[in-house]
DNA sequence: AAAACACATGAATAATTGTTCATACGATAA
DNA sequence: TTATCGTATGAACAATTATTCATGTGTTTT
């Protein structure tokens, strides 16, 4: 009875497969690549930051605007905003008092749009 | 001084430039819709999970494989094959003892390939 | 100068979530 | 049947996180 382990790490079953673990193991992307994905992905992941990605499609817009358009308090979106550009994905400039946000990401829609087709495809059965 | 507050919803700031909050708000997407993204876009957020759906990119696996090739308790990767699955992301079959599980949804890749597009083109500041 | 406004931020709280542990289920083997 | 193996799952725990509250910063206005 086979009791390989792979990388030396612990697992608390046998593996069944070793030529099917080996192969896929060789095709892993990077870990930290997966990693980073992962942290984007979490960014995706909360429904006031998709609602502020989706306002910024239409316009730039500034953070009492989005608060108002979200019905959520300027604290909230001011906290969310920050871990969007943090991830590199909206940017901002000063007029004045005002604090204009705008996407930095032309890759973003993208990603959405396929999201969305997942999801609809998903209640077609 | 404008008080304005869109949907009758609470907000604690004003309305700077109403024009631009409802043209945006015309457009946004059904709550449920942007609800559902950001849904799926959480279970993308784990490193666990983009590790397993990366494996199952290259080929179907049983659980344990799974494990040994993740360096993971068959418990973990259990867990999170039921979130995947009750994502529509993944499906299985039973062969006697063993559950195979391989992708459901053709459309993952390219969303992960987007994520990449992104994460790659910040790297490059 | 002080007051008002737009926005940022640290701390606290509540809610969510990933893993572990123990155990149960289903199928095969002895 | 009993034992074993592959897998599933509920409960518990630790860690993360979204929002609120209070307050601070920077800019404009009076």
């Amino acid at each position: 009875m086979k009791k390989d382990r792979l990388n030396a790490e612990f697992c608390n079953c046998n593996v069944i497969h070793e030529d099917v673990v080996n192969r896929v193991s060789e095709k892993m992307p990077e870990e930290e690549k997966l990693y980073d994905l992962a942290e984007l992905f979490k960014v995706f992941g909360d429904t006031t930051r998709i609602k502020i990605i989706y306002a910024l499609f239409e316009s730039e817009m500034c953070v009492c605007d989005i608060a108002a358009l979200l019905g959520m308090t300027q604290s909230a979106i001011s906290h969310q905003l920050r871990v969007l550009k943090s991830a590199g994905l909206v940017k901002y400039k000063r007029e004045g008092k005002i604090v204009y946000y705008s996407l930095d990401d032309e890759h973003v829609k993208n990603i959405f749009d396929q999201g969305f087709v997942h999801i609809n495809h998903k209640y077609m059965y």
